[in-house]
DNA sequence: TCTAAAATACGAAAATAATCGTAGAAAAAT
DNA sequence: ATTTTTCTACGATTATTTTCGTATTTTAGA
């Protein structure tokens, strides 16, 4: 597979997801803000990374006027799935007992 | 902070630190064996990771023998909570509940 | 001993992700 | 109408992670 499965969103990907899950179809310049609330991120670097996502598929969006609309393009509900099995996988042996185990402070088997 | 933080493994040193975790202290040999019962890895990739993670204090080494031993030098318990409260940030905005409510299939708030 | 095999050391390349600068188009303000 | 502001496009740079080739050392076997 030549791009990344839609599935696997990077950390910025998926902060920018939530943000449009949150929010609806936004701008660059919404998302951004909403971004700057917590950390600095420069325009044009969001810009960018949601172009990305539209080259993936992770988002929509509508040129009709000048300010662009981006939407998620992914379900969330699925993709938080998804999210959530992979990190199973990768942390609990694709445990969830284990992973509920952990959270609870109970570590055995 | 110039090193990363030590509750911060890659991927792959994650899968590393489970090998260990399960295994007990072992030698890169071993460790890329069982990686390249999954997939294939080489040995000189598994020896270079391990020894980064040795800089990162993430692994011990007893080099007395020529074989060098890997050991980890991160709490499994410890380590898997944090990665899980990373999860649980990134994706359920920190809460367990909702986290449980996907898995569930429950999406409501 | 001499040669093979098996390790480690280490730099460098490749792959992936994130950041940013700058140009230029379009809209708004004056 | 001009200037200023606000956008997008897009290449280039930086940072991080992963992979690997090669040199060197050490051990074991013929």
């Amino acid at each position: 597979m030549s791009l990344k499965s839609k599935y696997n969103p990077t950390e910025s990907e998926l902060e920018i997801l939530q943000l449009l899950w949150k929010n609806g179809p936004s701008t660059v310049r919404f998302i951004n803000e909403k971004q700057n609330e917590e950390k600095e991120v420069g325009y044009t670097t969001t810009l960018k990374i949601m172009q990305i996502m539209v080259e993936k598929v992770m988002l929509d969006v509508n040129k009709e006027s000048r300010q662009h609309i981006y939407a998620p393009a992914l379900d969330e509900d699925e993709t938080k799935s998804k999210l959530l099995e992979g990190f199973l996988k990768k942390t609990f042996s694709g445990s969830a007992m284990k992973m509920v185990m952990q959270a609870l402070g109970n570590h055995k088997p």
